[in-house]
RNA sequence: GGACACCUCCUAUA
DNA sequence: TATAGGAGGTGTCC
């Protein structure tokens, strides 16, 4: 049993510059081990932070053997993407209800890649609702939005 | 010169009661002048709002000397209407190409009789992509739509 | 099938 | 207030 925790930030809007964060928490039941990493990125947009926290929790897993993953997040965009979505895209060329293109492609075939490997349940929870793991890795995806240093490059198994 | 940036907006939908609104940006060159109007009607569509907008906005210059005028709207419908379909529907009797009647003749038919008092350029613009009088003419038409009271009643010349 | 609008709703971010 | 994203839908034309 693997808990993810994940959240994304952005600061500053539209043509100007910005700077967003992302953070995780991977907590392994089996181990009793806990780890969080998070880093940033210029020029992106909320919902890509708040997906790329999660390719960054599962691609730290990627490696383990097939397990029960349950992975939270205040995002409905990636929750809802996940579990309700993603097969209609996919049958319709990646065109959404209003049949122009699907933004951040990229991201969710990443997502559906990764999550592929284990067990993976998407789980919303609401946003500051006093939970502790949203409200670690809030912190975490604040951290990388505030320009500090992270463990971006994070690969390795657990 | 006058330029003439329009646009419609229509809240609720179907059955249920719904209230719509349009507006204008009018700006005459030569005076250096501009004034701006809206309005809202209800149970309409956002397409005889689109049409109801540039309508009041040829209104207003209907006793001006004939003039360049450029019409900037958002709606394909219109400017397709006016530039390329408007000589076949008339010919063919008021039928479309499923050779069912044209919906809201009574508003083609104004458009027609105020455009050709000038010589009238129709212009289409994409919507929300940053055109300072799209926006304007955006918002008033919203205000109208929210059912703010405007200048509905605006007939006069510039 | 294509195009341009107009909404209703949901979540997050600033 | 605004942007970033998604689901539904209607109004209209070709």
């Amino acid at each position: 049993m693997i808990n993810i925790y994940t959240d994304g930030a952005c600061r500053g809007n539209q043509n100007t510059f910005n700077m967003g964060g992302w953070g995780f928490v991977l907590t392994d039941k089996a181990t009793g081990k806990a780890r969080h990493c998070w880093g940033h990125e210029a020029n992106t947009t909320n919902n890509r932070m708040e997906m790329t926290a999660a390719i960054k929790a599962l691609h730290a897993i990627r490696n383990r053997s097939r397990s029960e993953v349950t992975v939270y997040s205040d995002s409905n965009l990636m929750v809802k993407g996940m579990t309700e979505w993603l097969s209609g895209w996919k049958a319709k060329g990646w065109k959404n209800s209003g049949k122009k293109p699907v933004e951040n492609k990229d991201l969710w075939v990443q997502l559906e890649e990764l999550s592929a490997l284990h067990n993976v349940t998407w789980q919303h929870v609401k946003g500051h609702n006093g939970n502790a793991g949203n409200e670690l890795a809030d912190q975490l995806a604040n951290r990388g939005a505030d320009g500090q240093q992270g463990k971006q490059d994070f690969v390795g198994g657990m």
